[in-house]
RNA sequence: GGGCGGUUAGUUUAGUGGUAGAACGCUACUUUGACACGGUAGAGGUCGAUGGUUCGAUUCCAUCACUGCCCA
């Protein structure tokens, strides 16, 4: 085959579908259990079926696969479970929205046939989301694919439910939760979110029922209909004497005892505040802590109730604020209002202000559970990657108070539980109760609500293997080994997890919570809807390749978790990259040819640049190992790249156009080229398995499943190393030359050496057929002993090398010597900095013996090249003088 | 109000108690038999401010400023 007929681009959508079809097919996905290693094992955060893929899922889905595929490459059995999160009310609110668009409401058509839009729409939803994780080459096992509402899932958050609340850990009562208006359903305290807005403060008078008056201030004028008392701080000196007395309702006349309560804040307003426990949290805690009635003049529509009485009910609460303040206003009660920024909690997924109100649910007491929960993150049986996030994790875990489980949706989990319609009995159980437990009534009503889809995805990582049941899955594959997501979802998710894990299996449900950033747009905003800044993964891969996004993500991953701000020109350069590999490779494959390595590599000879490119492989293949190992995944990345650049292709391909017949030469191209592709085909795996199938002689296995590179074959060569740093060096500085004096490549120049050691000669003598190529040199003279020094030459030096660079009649020696008088006084300075800690007895005693000889070093090489410089400047200005 | 980040070249950012790196962009040269999505050679930084610790601070500590996120 002729390879240069190969394409001189990459072009991805020839290679990646043939491929992901082929590793699929071949079962490379799911686990081998070859090795009898513990398998390494990722479950999937659960994809939300509320529409495609972003961003955030493929860096998270990048990361992942990284992981998975080096595990593979090890021969670690790997597993890596994919699925979907029916996302109770985001999903819901997507389809209500849909169909709204359609002409079609929810409330209208009935449960029933809302549901079956529900699962259309999910399946829909899911084919969409799965065929883009496939397309994001994510290696997962699709045979053990799960969905939250499955029959194996929903059985496993049955059983959690019912092992609570036999435990007694789930309860049911009426209290005081947030309730979303636009989604009518409870929502517990992380979904609401806090935002400043600017409001209203309302003074108001309420008559003293032994005559005077009290000003109280509220941001909810509408609400003191279900005022039940005034409070006031205990040791409010000016307020002592009213406490225990009775104030007036304005507009309704109930009597209201006036309370002193250490939580009220004397600094806010008059100090006194009008307290309505059945719509405000402090109030309820309040109204507790003395007794108080609750009075609940707004439902669960977000509309005043019947309680408020005729010429309120059924209005808005914002159409009851103008109401009531108009009433005040007649009653000249209102004194003033001014403006006030205030933060009114927020639906987390409809950005309504959400209205706490009094109602029946259930609940999940965590007293108990968090104990372990929080006990293995700070014995570090559980480690977050980058550590600082345990600290967020038990913040949050430390003040959880009890989770609001109920869920008024029609999509999710249905809570497992029945009430008896005769005598009020709770029933929850496994199977549907056939008659009441307590009174034997077959009136039963099964409850409406389901769960927060969080009680669920808290069970994901066992309840995929198909817990409560042991099956061989749940044995091999559990605990997982690490889960890998963003931070926004620590408290969300994690936490959870954590818990339902301990508490349900006694075991960590994974070892380590692998954190990234999130996704930012150029201009570092996060990525929204509303900005309409969203870019889709599959977009991208259309303009750049699967393998270009990949790399552009996992590149730009930190170690700290750092958010990525993803840009345009870091997908072109990731873009370039995989060109450069392509063409990279192409060479080789044609410069190999079908030569053939029979000998084995141990009696190949090798010249200096083999041995110096072998090195550096080396010392990379230690540096990924390591970076691997501590998740430092853009460093593990970054450190390959830059070797492929900048030694394999720059130096040592180039110089390999030169040696092409020799075979050290042809099996040192192959070999490193080889472990390059072993290297970065976690990172990129289309276009190195589709390299590795072109460059693979000995028709090895597919890359997929390949050996991952421990340690080169060879060992470092510090020499070789030293040696060819000098030669490039020297070369550098000839094309230096060429370029500040304009010579055109083509034009050979004449070249004169003078190295100052038998290192630099000996180094000089090895490379000189590559200098005088690579710096495009037609007559090259080595020097030991300058007898006459090169007139009209620009000069360089390096080392304690001069290289002159004849140029007659370009060359203005004043020139010459400025600028290497600019070189001595930078040279200088650096000596005179190493010098002065040198001569300081203090750093001599402090300073470490590493650094000391460091600075001895470099001490050296400065006066060497200083030297030099001086002897040159002397021998010009002779020059400089005779003409 | 509490907590956690960030502030480094024009831009996006790595990084470290001992000469500050990269990518993109920029300048000049360059279609040379892998690659112009390329090559060669360059320019560009008082590492947010002020103090402190240290032989030595961009790095550690404190304060401050601006900025982002989380929690109340």
């Amino acid at each position: 085959m002729n390879v240069l007929s190969l394409s001189t681009r990459y072009n991805p959508e020839e290679v990646e579908e043939k491929w992901y079809r082929f590793w699929e097919e071949k079962g490379f996905f799911s686990p081998q259990n070859n090795t009898g290693s513990p398998p390494f094992v990722i479950v999937l955060p659960p994809t939300n079926v509320t529409g495609s893929l972003h961003l955030g899922h493929a860096l998270d889905a990048t990361l992942q696969d990284i992981l998975v595929r080096i595990n593979r490459l090890r021969k670690i059995p790997t597993l890596w479970v994919p699925g979907t999160d029916h996302a109770g009310i985001a999903a819901q609110n997507v389809v209500e929205e849909e169909l709204r668009k359609q002409g079609i409401e929810r409330s209208r058509i009935g449960k029933k046939a809302f549901q079956e839009y529900m699962w259309q729409w999910m399946e829909k939803c899911r084919h969409t989301i799965t065929s883009q994780i496939k397309k994001m080459g994510a290696s997962c096992d699709w045979n053990r694919e799960r969905f939250t509402l499955d029959e194996v899932c929903s059985r496993a958050v049955t059983e959690f439910f019912v092992r609570m609340y036999e435990k007694g850990y789930i309860y049911r009562g009426e209290y005081l939760v947030n309730l979303c208006p636009h989604c009518h359903t409870a929502i517990s305290d992380i979904e609401v979110e806090r935002e400043e807005v600017e409001g209203k403060l309302y003074q108001i008078i309420y008559a003293l029922e032994q005559g005077g008056d009290i000003e109280i201030v509220t941001t909810r004028p509408e609400t003191m209909l279900g005022d039940v008392a005034l409070a006031v701080h205990p040791d409010d000196l000016r307020y002592k004497s009213v406490v225990g007395k009775v104030a007036i309702l304005p507009v309704v006349g109930r009597k209201l005892p006036i309370i002193a309560d250490s939580e009220v804040d004397p600094e806010f307003g008059s100090g006194v505040v009008k307290v309505t426990p059945a719509h405000d949290f402090l109030d309820y805690e309040m109204g507790k802590r003395h007794n108080l009635p609750l009075i609940r003049v707004i439902n669960e529509h977000g509309f005043m109730a019947e309680e408020s009485g005729s010429d309120f009910a059924g209005l808005s609460t914002l159409e009851a604020r103008e109401l009531m303040v108009k009433k005040l206003n007649l009653e000249n009660r209102l004194v003033k209002t001014e403006s006030y920024r205030y933060s009114p909690g927020r639906c987390s997924r409809c950005h309504t202000v959400i209205e706490p109100l009094l109602s029946v649910q259930w609940f999940l007491s965590v007293k108990e559970i968090k104990k372990a929960a929080i006990e293995k993150v700070k014995n570090a049986e559980i480690t977050f990657i980058p550590e600082r996030w345990s600290a967020v994790y038990l913040d949050w875990m430390e003040n959880l108070k009890d989770w609001c489980i109920s869920r008024q949706l029609w999509w999710g989990h249905r809570i497992p539980a029945w009430i008896c319609q005769s005598c009020g009995e709770v029933i929850v159980s496994r199977e549907t109760p056939e008659k009441c437990t307590h009174c034997s009534s077959e009136n039963l009503e099964e409850v409406e609500d389901v769960l927060d889809t969080w009680f669920s995805s808290a069970l994901w990582p066992f309840s995929v293997f198909g817990w409560p049941d042991s099956t061989p899955d749940l044995e091999n594959f559990y605990p997982t080994s690490v889960l890998v997501t963003g931070y926004d979802i620590i408290t969300f998710w994690v936490s959870r997890m954590i818990m339902a894990g301990l508490e349900l299996t006694g075991k960590p449900p994974f070892k380590n919570v692998f954190i990234h950033g999130l996704v930012r747009d150029e201009k570092g905003r996060k990525m929204s809807k509303s900005l309409k800044n969203v870019l889709d993964p599959l977009d991208l891969i259309k303009d750049y390749g699967t393998d270009a996004l990949r790399f552009t993500l996992a590149s730009l991953s930190t170690l700290g978790g750092q958010d990525i701000t993803l840009t345009k020109p870091a997908l072109l350069h990731s873009r370039n990259f995989m060109n450069k590999l392509w063409n990279a490779s192409r060479y080789v494959i044609s410069t190999i040819g079908e030569n053939k390595f029979e000998k084995p590599p141990e009696l190949i000879d090798l010249d200096l640049f083999d041995r110096y490119i072998l090195s550096r492989l080396s010392h990379l293949v230690k540096e990924v190992n390591d970076k691997f190992a501590s998740f430092d995944v853009g460093n593990y990345i970054k450190a390959i790249e830059e070797f492929f650049w900048k030694d394999y292709c720059d130096w040592y391909l180039e110089i390999s156009k030169f040696k092409k017949d020799s075979q050290g030469t042809l099996f040192t191209l192959y070999y490193v080229l080889k472990n390059i592709l072993v290297l970065l085909h976690p990172v990129i795996p289309f276009i190195t398995e589709e390299l590795w199938s072109k460059l693979n002689q000995d028709n090895l296995p597919p890359l997929i499943i390949q050996d991952w590179v421990n340690k080169v074959d060879f060992p470092e060569c510090e020499i070789a190393l030293e040696k060819t740093n000098y030669i490039f060096g020297i070369i550098t500085a000839i094309r230096n030359i060429r370029s500040l004096f304009k010579i055109k490549p083509n034009r050979p120049i004449k070249v004169v050496i003078h190295p100052s050691d038998a290192f630099e000669y000996q180094s000089l003598v090895e490379g000189s057929n590559y200098i005088t190529q690579m710096a495009g040199i037609g007559n090259l003279d080595i020097v030991c002993d300058l007898e006459t020094w090169p007139k009209s030459s620009a000069i360089q030096v390096v080392r304690g090398t001069s290289i002159f660079v004849n140029l007659k009649g370009l060359v203005e020696i004043k020139e010459e010597i400025i600028k290497l008088t600019g070189s001595l006084v930078e040279l200088t300075t650096e000596l005179e900095r190493v010098q002065k800690d040198l001569r300081n007895p203090l750093f001599r005693e402090k300073a470490s013996p590493a650094t000391i000889e460091e600075f001895q070093r470099r001490e050296q090489e400065y006066q060497k090249q200083i030297v030099r410089i001086d002897e040159t400047i002397n021998y010009l200005q002779g020059e400089g003088s005779e003409t």
